[in-house]
DNA sequence: AACAAAAGTTTCTTATAGGAAACTTTTGTT
DNA sequence: AACAAAAGTTTCCTATAAGAAACTTTTGTT
């Protein structure tokens, strides 16, 4: 049997489409999505198998789809990667963000995860949306990312939900926003949100392209 | 060997803890979250077997947490109960938000102030937007729109500022939110938002086209 | 191009998941 | 309480996932 002959062992996975707004089936793949992460980490599979305590073949043939993984290991691929475990299955629609959120979050290579946003997507579950919701929590006085202009397509709608937060944008003067102010720009235009309180702000962040 | 003496053959996970800001190991475990979906849905283990295409032994053994599911079984179980996969191994409270995500309420458009909502219009100072960011306040226990389905284009990102309200939609069993949960939905699908609380509620609705 | 080294795949074996049926426990009725 | 029926668990067997090592393919160097 050679690798192109191949079939595939998985059921489909019922989600609901938020155009159509129907269940219909749809193919969740870990394989793709294993083979995806690893590669723009820019691993090999012996380093993941390193990571993740796994043998090399095992994430072999998890990314050929020649087996369904357990939930044991799709927890050691998840902790071992540093990634959050639906990640395994789910399309990362927005590159964008999940882009930003490699950059702050796991640098993997570089093991230390800046210290100065974490990220929670909401509506994970739901694929091709026109809206990208998510909460970030801003470490406090952290000016790790000073002067680095966050630059995507779309824009971006913030809300701060706790803390006192300081808007750097590259064409306007910086706003500094407390408890229930929000803002609105075009997220091509350079910008950098930091905390500006003693304590973590938390922002609700909702993009569109 | 009886049921007490069971080892627990399951790795624990990493997890971002929200409030310590922390990574730290936290068990998930698909079997709880299994059992509670089950139980909560007033289902044996039969009918549940017959739901999802899986014996029923199976299914005990993964409640009981002696055997870590393929995900291709996590796939059946999802789809077999009509829950989203991240249900299976996340807490009820996240799941609820982030798995019911699927629903709300705006009425732009028809501009008029009812006696339940007070809408409170943000960034209208931008033109040509492709998200509209607004806050409303929902009255305490008002229940003057019960029964119209509120329908429109688009789709519609909600968090709960505020109180508890509960999220009413054509297609899915009602949703009860509060402060911090986050839905997301086709706003072609009926849908409808009310104060559950004796307080009024605070929400943040963006929507898009 | 020839070779070596690294990366990836396949085979083979062992461990463990999944299914059928026997067994045990719980629930409800008299 | 005794029994029957339903629900849940365990055993036993088969199917398949996971690991070790052999094999193949790709990459890089001379």
């Amino acid at each position: 049997m050679n690798k192109y002959d191949q079939l595939d062992k998985h059921p489909s996975m019922a989600v609901v489409d938020s155009e159509s707004n129907t269940r219909k089936i749809e193919k969740a793949s870990v394989g793709l999505q294993l083979k995806a992460i690893r590669t723009k980490n820019k691993l090999t599979l012996e380093e993941a198998s390193k990571r993740t305590g796994l043998a090399r073949s095992t994430l072999s043939k998890i990314e050929n789809e020649q087996i369904s993984p357990t939930f044991s290991v799709m927890q050691k691929l998840a902790a071992g990667l540093d990634i959050d475990l639906p990640q395994l299955f789910t399309k990362p629609k927005e590159s964008k963000i999940t882009g930003r959120r490699d950059i702050t979050l796991n640098e993997q290579g570089s093991p230390h995860a800046t210290l100065t946003y974490e990220h929670e997507l909401l509506a994970v579950q739901l694929r091709n949306k026109k809206m990208m919701p998510y909460k970030s929590r801003i470490h406090a006085r952290n000016f790790e990312h000073f002067g680095e202009w966050i630059h995507h397509e779309g824009e971006e709608f913030l809300l701060v939900l706790e803390g006192e937060v300081q808007l750097l944008t590259e064409f306007y003067e910086p706003a500094t926003l407390t408890e229930g102010d929000s803002a609105y720009y075009d997220a091509t235009m350079g910008h950098l949100v930091i905390s500006t309180s003693k304590k973590d702000a938390l922002i609700l962040w909702v993009t569109a392209e």
